[in-house]
DNA sequence: TCCAATGTTCGCTACCCTTCGAATAACCGT
DNA sequence: ACGGTTATTCGAAGGGTAGCGAACATTGGA
């Protein structure tokens, strides 16, 4: 695969945005994702497989809700942070702000 | 049925939240409610048949987004703004503000 | 050129989810 | 007690999704 789809911002939908996030492993992959700038995919830890992981990464991608850029053998991944605040003002923001709050509770 | 399962806050998660938002019709209830304070369930008008509605109040109500209350024939639905603003604050109304978003849009 | 590392894709399994109509339950007014 | 209204539940169909291992691409380095 040579070129990755990323949606424009005005094509992606609320549903699939918060589909996208209903996952807890894409949850987590998503907040790692919001420490550091870019991290290539096996920098995230989860408790699946790697093809698994891969599958996660192109549903937040497809979604809109990250974007992939090709650095030789990795893939360096970042969130659209700009473009989702500015099309869904607060949401990013507010779920990252969520799943704080779960994790600090530690069901 | 005579007793309503309603869920405790700290004993709502965060992926259940995101998923009962995630899905169109839902998300139009919500919105629905929203406006208004306490609403029949046959006051809100969605494309779907009487028992997929069911199932929709079912899946919010167990994610703990809406409280229902028995008043004759009639359940009376509300969002469970205040708890959910306590447990995962601004999530509730970025959402909304989103879905606003996406209508003024209108894909 | 060959090898190791990084991800993706494929085939498969198992489950979940939305949707519907029909049947059922609960309640109110007559 | 009876009929109409409101809503839930049941059973089934159809599609979607997460999960895995194995196989495949691609790249960088030895």
């Amino acid at each position: 695969m040579r070129t990755l789809h990323h949606p424009r911002m005005d094509e992606i939908a609320l549903p699939d945005v918060l589909h996208a996030l209903s996952d807890p492993v894409r949850l987590q992959i998503v907040r790692a994702l919001a420490d550091r700038e870019e991290q290539s995919c096996s920098s995230v830890e989860a408790s699946v497989s790697k093809s698994t992981l891969s599958h996660h990464f192109k549903v937040l991608r497809e979604a809109g809700v990250t974007h992939t850029r090709v650095n030789g053998t990795h893939r360096l991944v970042s969130i659209r942070r700009d473009e989702l605040e500015e099309r869904f003002p607060g949401l990013l923001g507010s779920v990252l702000g969520a799943s704080r709050v779960e994790t600090a509770q530690a069901v």
